[in-house]
DNA sequence: CTCTCTAGCTTGTTTTTTGCAAGTAACCAA
DNA sequence: TTGGTTACTTGCAAAAAACAAGCTAGAGAG
């Protein structure tokens, strides 16, 4: 489970964490679209393997970037929720959309969260952090 | 040479183009560290291997992040520069960069370019910005 | 105690990355 | 013009990672 950090630098740092194909669209869908359980992420359209999922689930939360709770509604599952490092994480989503709402031509429909982040990027990125502010409790009211 | 496209989401469409262990620092040593040659890269710290290197030059251009021309100084070599589509990536690593600059407890010694993003990120961005701005005759200066 | 639902794990196969060695093309110097 | 140097490029075998599909385990529900 150790990272190996090829080098001093931020961005590679950041990388060696997260710099895989599936690690950022975990925290996309935990902290833009309230996915919260397993089956949540296996039914997103990009089809990841149950293996590497619980892999990707095991790391992130290993390395800090979310936590894993028992759900006390429905103790058969899981609620995996960013932690403050995730969600700081936010800003590099956002650019990142930010791009790709200039550059994917191909695209054809876009979500409309990128109508948003467009009009007012500082006021999306408030609106998701405060849907996360009151801490732990917040998702047992989801469900 | 083609690219998937796993899913419509704008984070997918960039990590599908990018998010490979290499890609974006080989844009970070072309937009930050002003490297523009094949040797540059080699030489950074994370050690890529050669063809890999290769590969990710052709895939770069062929996806348009960045450019490559015969030095027409030293004609045995090509530069690389970026493109506006490749320099527009400038806010993801900008924000990377401050996400670890929180979070990396562990990395003993920052670039200085850490310390100017924290004083002034909007700064630091147009001063890179600027650095490509006089399009592509920029580079034969330094050499 | 059995059934179902959720969340994984296992196994076998394919793809990608890696490390290294060899190959090629442009240029330079004798 | 020939031989060396620089700047890549290609090829190959081994290792690592991803993938697909079927299997399992644990927590309630009936």
């Amino acid at each position: 489970m150790d990272r190996k950090n090829r080098s001093n630098c931020p961005i590679s740092y950041a990388l060696d964490l997260i710099g895989d194909k599936w690690s950022l669209l975990i925290l996309r869908d935990i902290i833009l679209r309230d996915k919260h359980f397993y089956k949540d992420f296996i039914s997103s359209d990009e089809a990841i393997a149950t293996n590497i999922l619980s892999n990707r689930l095991k790391m992130l939360e290993y390395d800090g970037f979310i936590s894993k709770t028992r759900d006390t509604i429905d103790r058969k599952r899981f609620i995996y929720n960013p932690t403050e490092k995730g969600l700081d994480l936010l800003p590099v989503l956002i650019a990142t959309m930010r791009w790709s709402d200039k550059y994917s031509t191909e695209i054809k429909q876009r979500p409309p969260s990128i109508e948003m982040i467009r009009n007012d990027p500082i006021g999306f990125e408030n609106r998701i952090r405060a849907k996360f502010s009151n801490t732990p409790t917040l998702l047992d009211r989801h469900h």
